[in-house]
DNA sequence: CGGCCGTCTAAGGATC
DNA sequence: GATCCTTAGACGGCCG
């Protein structure tokens, strides 16, 4: 699945010499893409948490309490994946224990 | 600074009643809307998080060692002067511990 | 509330020199058996954490299901806490968002 | 692996019939006591927390810098080769990206 | 060996 | 302005 990668990473067949000296030219332009694509897709998502702020803020004046519009976020998210089986068990385990 | 509202959030002035126990349809509808922009936004967040972790894994098959291209990434996010007051500091104390 | 420190922490005083360069032999033994005090209690963490674990483990060996006992000891740490004014506000938006 | 539990669980063999309706009441019994006894651990866990805690707080009212001393802490407790390998893994990638 | 879960740290926001 | 709490990210261990 992963190419036997001859120019990525500590060169480790630098037998005996100090290890990882170097890194070939092509590894660390790869390295450099990698970091630099990284960077990128980061600045993004810190835009879309600004995005995201920005519409609580707009909650929040509109005179709606911040903190249970998060919580029904969060019901909204879990509750489709609860896998049946598992919510089977645990009302089980709730009504056996008196809860 | 926040406008009266007089749609959203529990009608404040229904004087005695059970207090929060109704809002108008026009904060239902705003509120939906909110819930629906962040959820959006989310899945958007959510996206670049795959992404991001699909260029780690690249680089981890190509021979780098995530953790300390993860270290790389911060430090050029970091005010270099930061860096290295912590470095000194961590360094006196490691002296000073005889480690 | 905090007595001036002579003793702990970079000597701030030593005016024009390198800053940081010495800690006093006090705040050196200071720091030390902070350290070491952490370094117990770190300890003694982790045994519980084994005995928790293990208890878990008992659990399903006795055929129960772990993750769904999780989350009934979940449940039963956070109910209580459930200050009132929020689960309202809370249950209003679900109520009203029909959910 | 697990012995055929007769008390605990679901029990699995009310054959035909919706699946997980009871636990037998030595089951039930299990459970709580697993669950308590869990529970008691944790919060031993917790106070445990807080006294870390606390001594974090007189570090830095002592003028140590709590973040370094975490640093400290983290570093006594791994491998010393570990850190070293680390360490030189990131400055090979900061040498030639140019850092 | 990879993915998942839980924990811990660091940052940001809210509160007083 | 300081502190506290909450949230997001990173890390390690566990399980499959």
């Amino acid at each position: 699945m992963v190419e036997p990668n001859t120019l990525a990473g500590p060169i480790g067949d630098n037998s005996g010499e100090n290890p990882a000296e170097h890194l070939t030219g092509d590894a660390v332009d790869r390295l450099r893409g990698i970091i630099e694509r990284i960077e990128r897709l980061e600045e993004e998502r810190k835009a879309l948490a600004g995005d995201i702020k920005d519409i609580f803020n707009e909650a929040k004046s509109a005179g709606f309490d911040v903190k249970a519009v998060r919580e029904i976020i969060r019901l909204r998210k879990q509750e489709p994946g609860d896998v049946e089986e598992h919510r089977t068990l645990v009302d089980l385990y709730k009504r056996e224990l008196g809860m």
